[in-house]
DNA sequence: TTGTACGCGTTATCAA
DNA sequence: TTGATAACGCGTACAA
């Protein structure tokens, strides 16, 4: 009473193995009464085709390593959701490999895990293909990246640039006084992302361009406490009526408290333009730029599921643009 | 020029594939000196076994899936460093499965992912063994729950009673009045992790047997916005001196800012304890309870191998102290 | 359109 | 202590 194989199916079915695995894998010619005679003989057997026979009958490992940064913001839950949806579709597996500080990142590439032993590799956010240099990833593995740009590599990335610039053309129309607040780099060089860099040139073409000046810059780091405390800065600083763009909803989560705290009018006195729309933006009135992530995620699957399909050429590049989403902080709606 | 097999390596080495694999294998009796060989033949080939032909072969995958929730917390990078240090020891590799929300849970239970197939599980936090009722986990899967307990299968778990109680009785020790801030249980049934109703009982207890009782009692969801929110409401309705107890050390760290903000005297008006002891804990001084996680998950992973290399019996519980750590937030150093 | 037979990389058995 | 060889479950030429 094992589990059932591929070979119970055949003999249920009445049919041979090579048929069951024809319509498995949704092979060409299967004349369409068998297909359903076999169909129905898997579901009788709850028949569920074991996944390492196929690894190395096939000689793919139909497996994708996914390295990302932490995953707790909403943005990487819907880049996974993105990612893992697209292969599932395409019956690859997943490994994610969470990248949470350089210590991990050597464990990656030093020991030979199975997520080193993949077909192929998406990395999220990071450009880490300064490794290939350093021979520290086998150059040969197809690959994708997704919210980064790095050249000769397929990528599938948000427009930052625009992004900042949209917040740019917006924050520009509006009267009285203009703020922004960036979010720190990191020190690191490979974990270093330029996706703030990106939108700041983006805000300030924007701004330039419009003939108005950014009457104050902060920076803060990616941790709620700090953004606390920035946001005070910003508003000890400011002269009223402001305009706020920060560049992550974080970011402007933090003044919208602090605001509160002090009393401020949102949406008039002050309004506040973020980026990111996460879930409680909506809630919480929060005009920002919303990213369609799961687009993203999902045209980098498909780009890497081409190249493992034997597709050649040069490397592709794909763009998704933020939409910028108006609310009360900014005194719509 | 692919990826070297056992053949390749028998080859080189000038011995049988049945050779190689005992030496792989640490198996019974093999020479000193052919081991050697063919180790050095490993090594100049760079062979590394396939994981999916050793599953088809000897039907064990070597791997382990590890469910979590999500990873961003310095508790789970703490968990996932233990668990992945104590795997590769014994050179079983792991797969990383993010429970994000029921829909992911979905997935891997519907979906035959890697993680599904793999030799044993880890559960973190969650206790979901009461999907083996529903018959959805397979019931003779090796397992091991972190962070959780359940009856019935081994568990390596913190004893967040006695962390509790080990609150409340320092809490009972200070002057004035004494309050609590918990986080709000999940809704969802399986998501529901009991840490916070223990460390609640412990507290409780302690308070009890010293005869004290606690002023008033808050509840937050785990975010950095409600846990400031909340922290108002408890500086609101405080009556000083006040001493806090905050569930987690979040909670926590947004008493002190909210704190900070009124100007009040941390360490003395008001004492603030937290739980968790966060990086940040030691540099703003706040007084906590510290884990042993690396130990927990280190013993966790023990446990689950011991299970895989054939030991039967029962389920045995092994049990991990927090340890009260002291600092200016009440007072101290 | 379908069935047969071989190969994938490894472990386990058995004889040497 | 070793080597040859039969499984393991599946994909896929190739033949029918």
């Amino acid at each position: 009473m094992h589990k059932p194989t591929i070979q119970d199916v055949a003999r249920l079915a009445g049919v041979g193995v090579g048929t069951v695995s024809r319509v498995l894998n949704n092979h060409a010619a299967v004349r369409d009464s068998t297909r359903q005679t076999v169909l129905s003989a898997i579901r009788d057997l709850e028949y569920v085709p074991n996944p390492h026979a196929r690894r190395i009958a096939g000689g793919k490992s139909y497996t994708i390593s996914i390295l990302l940064p932490v995953i707790t913001t909403e943005f990487y839950v819907r880049l996974l959701d993105g990612l893992e949806s697209a292969f599932q579709e395409a019956r690859y597996d997943v490994a994610i490999f969470p990248l949470l500080d350089r210590s991990r990142l050597e464990r990656y590439l030093g020991s030979h895990t199975l997520a080193y032993q993949a077909d192929g590799l998406v990395m999220a956010t990071y450009n880490l293909t300064q490794l290939f240099s350093e021979n520290r990833l086998r150059e040969q593995q197809p690959m994708v990246l997704v919210d980064a740009y790095a050249e000769g590599v397929d990528c599938a990335r948000m427009d930052n640039h625009l992004g900042g610039r949209m917040a740019g053309q917006f924050v520009a129309q509006q009267p009285g006084h203009s703020y922004a607040v960036w979010v720190e780099t990191e020190l690191d060089q490979i974990f270093t992302s330029r996706v703030f860099e990106e939108r700041s040139a983006g805000f300030h073409a924007a701004m330039a361009e419009a003939g108005r000046t950014v009457s104050g810059e902060f920076i803060s780091s990616f941790d709620a406490h700090a953004a606390r405390t920035v946001a005070g800065q910003v508003l000890d600083a400011a002269q009223f009526p402001a305009t706020v763009f920060a560049s992550a909803d974080l970011l402007a989560g933090a003044l919208l408290d602090e605001a509160q705290a002090r009393g401020l009018a949102v949406g008039s006195h002050l309004k506040v333009l973020g980026f990111d729309d996460q879930p409680w933006a909506a809630a919480r009135g929060l005009s920002t730029l919303h990213q369609p992530v799961e687009a993203m995620a999902y045209e980098a699957a498909t780009l890497l599921l081409s190249r493992l399909s034997g597709h050649r050429g040069p490397p592709r590049v794909r763009t998704f643009e933020p939409r910028l989403v108006l609310r009360s902080s900014t005194g719509h709606a």
